[in-house]
DNA sequence: GAATAAAATTAGTATGATGCTAACAATATG
DNA sequence: CATATTGTTAGCATCATACTAATTTTATTC
């Protein structure tokens, strides 16, 4: 069964950028999105709305902060990323590569799935190559 | 790295229901990749058309073959499929949940990333659950 | 072979995701 | 305050996906 809330990946890859690099002390704002998605701010813009139309994201004076909902998805997205990339590694594949293979699974993947894996693997609490999950490729 | 052929995921079922169902005695038709897929026929055309300019297809009356090229594409992603789907289902996954996972990676996976983990696992001939790859969900 | 049925095709339209430029507005910073 | 930075709007474009309605083509059946 796939995940029952619904993001595309450019939505998971802008949840995960804010979650991960928008500290409370530092959260992201549109420019930074922009420009860490590669993409020109009104891009960006469009994707943020979006994400805060779906309960995912809030905007504070310019700051783009994670929802409490954002949050919980952002932590089932790098925890099912790491599952699936560890996963893989195991199996021989190159840190880079399972991590973007991993990127495409880790956004649609159902959390009982997800704990059916770390139960095997034991919960892995980085990726395979010991860096942040890299969100924009 | 990602395999240089870019498919969409439509595109890639489709290649998939026509490899793995027509045979060379009953090659299908596009009224039934239609019906197969649950689209109408001028959507099964639109996709169709795309894949034969891709070379992936060819059309002979009203017959819908792959070319050599779309057969070693067929070939790779199912190879690819099975790879995969056997990792999951090694870790816990029900082979449905791995079906439908693995749906999302044998078409962007490279061959060489799916020989690494044949070497691991040994290369699996069928699905996990025994039946044939479900290409429409 | 003509009539009918089935299949294929075209034309037109729609939506959603992604992306852009150009112009303008708002907010900071010096 | 002037300038620079940032954010926003409007408008447009492309691609994938999908539809209906109408037409054409191809098969089948009488």
């Amino acid at each position: 069964m796939l995940n029952t809330i619904t993001l595309t990946r450019k939505e998971r890859d802008c949840i995960v950028l804010i979650g991960e690099r928008g500290t409370s002390d530092f959260p992201l704002r549109l420019i930074e999105v922009a420009n860490r998605m590669n993409v020109k701010p009104p891009t960006a813009l469009n994707l943020i709305k979006r994400l805060v139309a779906k309960g995912m994201l809030k905007r504070e004076r310019g700051m783009l902060r994670l929802t409490d909902k954002g949050k919980a998805e952002c932590s089932r997205i790098i925890e099912s990323h790491r599952v699936i990339e560890t996963m893989m590694a195991r199996y021989g594949l190159s840190a880079d590569e399972a991590c973007k293979l991993s990127c495409n699974l880790d956004f649609v993947m159902d959390e009982e799935s997800v704990n059916r894996i770390f139960t095997e693997l034991g919960k892995p609490k980085v990726c395979p190559h010991g860096k942040k999950i890299e969100v924009v490729q």
